[in-house]
DNA sequence: TGTACATCAGTGAACGCGCGTTCACTGATGTAC
DNA sequence: TGTACATCAGTGAACGCGCGTTCACTGATGTAC
C-alpha cells in the first residue's frame, strides 16, 4: 500500500499516505479536513501547504504516482503471456489460416492479464478505491485526471491487442470502443474484489467470460464469427 | 428534475431538491454542511432535523423516490417494444425455428429499452450525478442501497429476457451476469451522456453496441453461435 | 576547503468564521368526543 | 358542529468547537565563489 520510496520528500509521501487510508476508511477526498489529514500523517497541519496548493493537486500527485506504476508492468505481462504460447519472433499466422492457435493466445493475455491487474489492485486498494471514488466525485480536475488514466489504459490495451493479433481484424474505432468498454468494467470489479475477499477467484472468473464473450460478441457483429465458430469447435472436438 | 408533487412535506421536497442540485454542482453528499443546504433550500437550518436524522437518510430518500419512478416503466417499454415486432399473445416462435425474427425483436427491444433509459437520464441529470458518485461514495449506508438498485435493475432485466425471450436460452447465472454488466455499463455511460450532449447520439450507437456484442459473444460462448450466425446472413442476404 | 547565502521542509501560535446541535417557541393541521 | 388537545413543520437565538489560513520563526541541506 505504501508509496514508493522515492525522491519524494518525506512530508509529501506521508500526506499522501494519510489521505489514501482516510479516503478509504472514512470520507472522500474533497470531505476530508487538511487539519484531519495533517493529524493522521503525524504533521503540522501547515506542512501541507510546503507541497501542496490544494486537495486537488495532492490528488494529481497520488494519481500520477500509481498510474506510473502500473501501466508499462501490463503491457508487458501482455507480451510475456502471448508469448508463453507462441515464442517470440515466430511469425504470426493469421485467424485464417489457424483461427485455433490465436484464440489460445488470446485467452492466455486475457487469463493472465486479468489475473496481474487483480494482483495489482489487491496490493494497492486504497490507490483504487480513491481513483474509482474520485472518477465521479466531487473534483472536475481529479475526474478529468482519471478519465484520461482510464484512456490511456484503454489506448494501451488495443495497441497491444492490435500489435499481437489478438483479435479477428476489426476497425480501430470498434477496438477502442471495446478496450474502453474493458477498461471500465475493470475498474468496476476492481471495487467488487477488494470488498469480498472471499469472493474474488468467481470475480476473476466473471471478468475473463466478460471480455469474452464482448471480443467474441464484436467480431461476430463485424463479420469474423465464422472464424471464432471454427475455432471453437476444433477445441471442443480435440 | 423536480421531485414528484407527492405526499411529502414541502421542505423535505425543499431539501431534498436542494441536495441534488448542490450535490451534482458542487460538492458530494458527505462533503455538504447543512446549513449550506438550508440555504439553498431557503430554509432555517433546524428545519432539516424535522425531517432526516443525519445526511444517509436524506441520501436514503432520494434514490427511492427515484427508483419507484424509472423501473417499472422501463419494463413495460421492454415489453412494448416486443410487441412492436410480434404482437401480444401471438404464439412465439423459438430461436430455432425462427432466428432471424428472434433477432428483430431483441433488437427493437435494445434499441427502444437504450433510448427511454438515456431519455429518463437527460431529464434526472441530477439524480444520476448522486447515484453515480455514491455509488462509490464514502458512506457504506448509500454504497449498499444504491447497489440494491443496480441489482434489481439487472434482475429486472434478466426476468424480461426469459420471459420475451429475447436469448437463444442459457444458464441463469450467466444470464444474470451478463445483465449486470450491461446495467453497471449504462450507468457508467449514463455519466457521459450527461457531460457530453453533443455526443449522445453516438454514445446511444454506443451502448446498443456494447450491449448487442455481449449478448451475442455470450450465445457463442454457450454453443449457440450456429444459430446466430444464420440470423445474420439471413439479415444480410435478404 | 571554507565561508556566506539561499532554499527547503517543517513548527507553533493566533485569527476570525462557519459549523452542527440544542433549546424554547409558534402557528397550522388532524383527531377524539 | 364545536371544543380541547396532540402532532407536525417550521423559526430564531445561542453554544462551543474545529476549521483554513497567516505570520514569523528554525534548522538542515544545497550552492557559488
Amino acid at each position: 500500500m505504501s508509496l514508493p520510496k522515492s525522491v519524494l520528500a518525506q512530508g509529501k509521501r506521508l500526506l499522501m499516505e494519510a489521505a489514501l487510508k482516510l479516503n478509504a476508511s472514512t470520507r472522500s477526498l474533497n470531505a476530508l479536513s487538511l487539519r484531519e489529514l495533517a493529524r493522521e500523517a503525524g504533521l503540522n497541519p501547515n506542512t501541507f501547504y510546503r507541497h501542496f496548493k490544494d486537495f486537488d493537486e495532492l490528488g494529481l500527485a497520488i494519481i500520477e504516482e500509481m498510474t506510473g506504476q502500473i501501466r508499462q508492468p501490463l503491457r508487458e505481462l501482455r507480451r510475456k503471456a502471448a508469448e508463453s504460447v507462441v515464442p517470440a519472433h515466430t511469425p504470426i499466422a493469421s485467424w485464417q489460416e489457424n483461427p485455433r492457435l490465436n484464440l489460445a493466445r488470446a485467452t492466455q493475455v486475457n487469463r493472465e492479464t486479468v489475473k496481474l491487474f487483480f494482483d495489482y489492485v489487491a496490493e494497492n486498494p486504497n490507490a483504487f478505491i480513491l481513483g474509482i471514488r474520485e472518477l465521479h466525485g466531487a473534483s472536475p480536475i481529479l475526474r478529468r485526471a482519471l478519465r484520461k488514466v482510464m484512456d490511456d489504459f484503454a489506448r494501451d490495451m488495443a495497441d497491444d491487442i492490435n500489435e499481437l493479433k489478438l483479435m479477428p481484424e476489426l476497425s480501430q474505432d470498434s477496438l477502442y470502443d471495446i478496450s474502453e468498454t474493458i477498461t471500465r468494467e475493470m475498474f468496476q470489479l476492481s471495487m467488487e474484489y477488494i470488498e469480498q475477499p472471499e469472493r474474488q477467484e468467481q470475480i476473476c472468473i466473471k471478468a475473463e467470460k466478460m471480455i469474452t464473450s464482448l471480443i467474441m460478441g464484436s467480431a461476430v457483429l463485424h463479420g469474423h464469427g465464422a472464424i471464432l465458430m471454427g475455432a471453437l469447435q476444433m477445441d471442443q472436438t480435440s
